[in-house]
DNA sequence: CGCAAAATATAGCCATGGCTTCATTTTGTG
DNA sequence: CACAAAATGAAGCCATGGCTATATTTTGCG
């Protein structure tokens, strides 16, 4: 026994039924937009993403990270032709620069809350792709009233 | 285009890959932890977690629940007999515990910074399991100076 | 007490996202 | 300019976490 904690009482069982199942749908789009996001970083870095290099950055095997690229092609978000770099379609773009727009302000309001940089860097990773429309909203105006 | 970002900069290679790799096990641990303060809460609640219950309040089919709950002993976290209930190990109770607090943090710091109420509660399924114990401390040291 | 209904388990399918291994194409250098 | 090294692609494996369909066991009621 580690704490004394208040039990459950919550909701009913289909409204957390559709919590965790939207959770899950979050979950599937998660991968999507790292892949994304890093694409962009790529082209924005070095002119072209290399399979190669999102792999490392990834922290994936390249056959991981052409699967990947695969799906995203299929999702009208990149386009690439064999042997040669990854690019984003326009839709690709957007969503890029929404994921890191997202990315820059959960970090900032980590930082905000008291989170060293760090690791607010490493935990956003994660935590991003749950923070919905309305979530983002009230953290811009957080951080806006500060 | 949507908005001019600032264009990556960021960490090296071999930093944002251990970035991700490190998301991606706490994805491991996520659905394992989803499960755990599932039966937690039907125990506290009804003496015994059903599979029927914990299929339908997790939102998925029974086998599935069926499934989980056998990984769930392998990890050692759970028990069970054939057509009997589920009931946690310490170890499982100690991580439910666990897992309750942070999820109730989350919520209270995401509501703190203006996040409503039920949204803070649905984003907060899948944000809590990114968030490191550290972080953990920095919410509630927040939530304190309040 | 017996039998139908409800609960649980089992089997087998699918997609995803990792991996390794091997083939192919590009590239760059001697 | 040829050929070795590097990059990419293709094939096939594994575990996870969903699902449906089908068996089995418990349970509760007439």
């Amino acid at each position: 026994m580690t704490e004394q904690n208040t039990p459950p009482a919550e909701a009913s069982p289909s409204e957390q039924a559709g919590r965790f199942a939207r959770a899950r749908e979050k979950q599937s789009m998660a991968i999507l937009e790292d892949y994304v996001e890093m694409i962009g970083d790529l082209i924005a870095l070095h002119g072209e993403a290399r399979v190669a290099d999102i792999a490392e950055r990834m922290g994936v095997a390249h056959p991981t990270a052409t699967k990947a690229v695969a799906r995203l092609k299929r999702e009208g978000l990149a386009t690439s032709r064999p042997y040669r770099g990854v690019f984003l379609t326009e839709q690709g773009e957007e969503l890029a620069n929404w994921v890191r727009a997202r990315h820059r302000t959960v970090v900032d309001l980590l930082v905000a809350v008291g989170v060293p940089r760090d690791t607010a860097e490493a935990d956003a990773e994660g935590i991003e792709h749950h923070v919905s429309r309305r979530t983002l909203k009230a953290f811009e105006a957080f951080l806006a009233g500060q």
